[in-house]
DNA sequence: TGTTAATGTTACCTAAACGTTACTACATTA
DNA sequence: TAATGTAGTAACGTTTAGGTAACATTAACA
């Protein structure tokens, strides 16, 4: 996933934090929404469904540790990230953060570099997570555009013809898993057609042939992978 | 999973830390292992492949950063979770971590409460998790990955055919538990082969040979066992 | 302590699984 | 409709996993 596709959440009653820390992180490419209090957090986060969302511990209207419960219990909201701004020394709070099922807390005062860099480790899971059906995938030195169903090895471009796009595909959709014969003659074929049992393997020597040996494992008795 | 079999290893060279942190951790029911710097954590982390890894920033020998970065690399430890120890104040090695790789950062000093529910949050999503992870598998020093048709023992590479691997992920699925001939057959083999009386014996020598003569104990009159 | 059934060990063989090439039918394009 | 390219097949070659057989060793129990 790229960055402007993860959605953050900001909630602070202060105006300065929330310009600051927005801009920084709008700047680092991620799509920042604000709130100024716990109940407007919780609607705009229903709203949003932001990836992360940022929330400070002391607020008018609905504190964070109040908002924090109410969100974790919103469904399609569970697995977001949920982290909270806290003054330094304020031992409670975080401890009770964590009970309310936040995953992390930032303490103020903010320091930008910090907060970005803590903003990433944290989303670094959702970016590989989500293996959304992109049109273009890069695996090491190989794209796969499907849009323009070609791909480019070291900057060369490469025409395939649709079967053997279509299983290299497949198999660099999760490169180094292992795809059995019956998964790859579904997906690829589809599980109607009946084909011999030699086809899959002259697809597989084609790709061998065009984008390299050592690209493409045989795991005897199961299926193929691609490895990097 | 439950907490006695989360594996926690800490790294740090001060004897202090190494021992308060340990013991508050283990008070919580995790399986606690320490090393008393970089190298022997690196080291330690390839024999135990612990869920979470608490790294020292500065410590002789190599340093957390220097560590982090190997440990990410290593086979079986790319989605552990990592994070630092650091001295407050030094935002540098903040930043620096998680450019390494880190998870997350420590203050020191250290205040135990807010440490273990800092840990407890992290974990949250390991115990969790535990049904998404269903294709990876570590039992000790052994990383069984069912989607990668491989096993990682020690932060190396293993491939092992069909049958041994099948035998392996049966043994491994509950260790300790002694599998009854039958039911490995059952299994491994499916109830409608019939092959002969020696076959199980030759897979285990295999198994045996390949991963380690004691890991696997004959129960004679019954079948075999996979120990730790 | 001797007996025996159960398991360990090795070497070897073979069928199943995969690799490779050449060829045909069919589609696509010019 | 000739030229070109793709998809699948068939035939044969190659590999190796997996099973067997033969013999050695072990452990349990009388």
């Amino acid at each position: 996933m790229k960055k402007k596709d993860i959605r953050i959440l900001l909630v602070d009653d202060e105006p300065d934090i929330l310009e600051i820390v927005a801009y920084n992180l709008s700047a680092e490419g991620y799509d920042v929404y604000t709130a100024k209090n716990g109940a407007d957090g919780v609607a705009k986060a229903k709203k949003k469904m932001p990836h992360l969302i940022i929330l400070d511990v002391m607020m008018p209207e609905m504190d964070g540790i109040e908002a924090c419960e109410i969100l974790r219990k919103t469904p399609g909201l569970e697995s977001s990230i949920i982290t909270f701004l806290t003054a330094r020394g304020e031992d409670y709070s975080q401890v009770a953060g964590f009970d309310a099922g936040a995953d992390d807390y930032i303490t103020k005062p903010i320091k930008p570099k910090v907060l970005v860099s803590k903003v990433n480790a944290l989303l670094r899971r959702v970016k590989n997570d989500e293996n959304a059906q992109e049109d273009i995938t890069k695996v090491g030195d190989i794209v796969i555009n499907r849009e323009e169903y070609k791909i480019i090895k070291k900057g060369v471009e490469i025409i395939l013809p649709r079967k053997e796009f279509e299983l290299l595909a497949l198999l660099t959709s999760k490169p180094s898993k292992v795809f059995k014969r019956e998964v790859i003659l579904d997906k690829v074929w589809g599980n109607e057609v009946v084909v011999g049992g030699r086809t899959i393997d002259v697809h597989i020597r084609k790709l061998r042939e065009k984008i390299g040996e050592d690209h493409f494992k045989t795991v005897k008795g199961v299926g193929y992978k691609f490895v990097l």
